[in-house]
DNA sequence: GGATTGACGTCTG
DNA sequence: GCAGACGCCAATC
């Protein structure tokens, strides 16, 4: 069984482009009781990494990670690159985006 | 080893 | 719809 935090990026990495996903989606799919552990995966992410972890937002749409970043402006950039429309750092018609790991 | 903090979510009022 | 309280686990101090 990998650490908790390996199935978080298992996870993000499946999140297809053009899609986004929430922290209790993660949490509820790994079996997690507590979301914020998924933030703290995340929090912990190496700087080089191919973990998308752009596409991971809280329940209302909002990027709230988007300070964590290295560069929180490409993060948005990012998401509008993708065909999602951000703004506010806010995603618009977030249940049009969203996706689901079971999938 | 206790207290604090954190990319959060859900329940209540 | 918004604000406050609680929960839950891991890392850090």
């Amino acid at each position: 069984m990998k650490p908790y935090y390996e199935q978080v990026y298992d996870v993000v990495l499946n999140i297809p482009q053009g899609r986004v996903t929430t922290y209790g989606r993660i949490a509820t799919y790994l079996g997690l009781s507590n979301p914020r552990m998924v933030g703290y995966a995340l929090k912990n992410l190496p700087m080089f990494s191919d973990v998308p972890a752009h596409r991971v937002v809280n329940s209302s749409g909002e990027l709230s990670g988007r300070l964590n970043f290295s560069l929180p402006t490409e993060m948005e950039e990012k998401l509008i690159s993708e065909g999602i429309s951000v703004t506010n750092h806010r995603i618009l018609r977030l249940d049009k985006y969203i996706w689901n790991p079971i999938h």
